[in-house]
DNA sequence: TTAATAAAAGATGAATAACTCTTTTATTTT
DNA sequence: AAAATAAAAGAGTTATTCATCTTTTATTAA
């Protein structure tokens, strides 16, 4: 079990993948983004169908078509794209799953656990999506399997 | 998504349910560490089963029985509950989900990524079930919601 | 304005995780 | 030895996540 669901998994990478593809005016498509970061391309396209809606990638259909991500979305946090999918209790629910657990009534892990969460809110907060198009330019990290 | 499984919290809540009830000798029965951790009774009884046949937490049958903890078991680092019921991967697992991601191979995570699964793999190493039992025999964490 | 392209939308299917119920086996007490 | 107790084991069911397939709609180019 990851840190995040399957479906942000590749939600992640295919923005990557997207934000690393295309430059001003140009797009990508499904089929390339699915065989590019290694997913099934339906599924992929459910995931990006719904970024879209949430103005986290655009689209347009026809020929020359595909997705991209506009100005505004590239300097938006890795955050955001987690939450839009993941939802955002991955940042403030209890590690063991209860509902109550709060600093004035915290369960055995809270404290250790609160730390370890904020390392990664801040990690998810602070370093946009062009940061991260940035590093794959200079072919540091991959998608790929 | 939590960071663990359902599973894996329902074990961890039990073990830490387990070692603050029994003391040398006692066992305490699967309705009342059910009813003590708020889970459902029969899948839990399933995950003692197994913990059980790991080693993790001893059971007697029959009248008086129940589950217990021993010495050699409460001295065990909690990591050792979460690699018997969700493995490992949790502490290793590429954050991307990208099988082939390494070191020499890293995605646009994976050094962030493995700064904070350290830390989380520190806590659950360093810390035993004793110690957890402690904090709770001070009244200052809780397990129920 | 027709054909081709590519995403959107809808419906369905498979796999896994979460949960329930019933029967069996071991242990203890009477 | 018999009855009661409590976990072990086995066989389901339900819900959720992951994935696929088909049809529709929007856009472009010939």
């Amino acid at each position: 079990m990851g840190v995040f669901s399957k479906t942000c998994e590749y939600a992640i990478r295919s923005v990557f993948f997207i934000a690393h593809r295309t430059t001003s005016g140009s797009r990508v498509g499904i089929k390339e983004i699915a065989n590019g970061i290694d997913s099934p391309e339906h599924f992929l396209a459910k995931i990006l169908q719904d970024l879209s809606r949430r103005g986290i990638v655009q689209s347009v259909k026809g020929p020359n078509g595909g997705f991209y991500i506009d100005e505004i979305g590239l300097k938006r946090p890795l955050s955001d794209v987690v939450e839009a999918v993941d939802g955002k209790s991955i940042f403030t629910g209890c590690g063991l799953g209860l509902a109550y657990c709060s600093e004035t009534n915290p369960c055995p892990l809270h404290h250790e656990f609160k730390a370890i969460r904020n390392q990664l809110k801040n990690l998810l907060e602070q370093t946009t999506i062009a940061d991260f198009s940035e590093s794959l330019n200079l072919g540091i990290t991959k998608l790929r399997k």
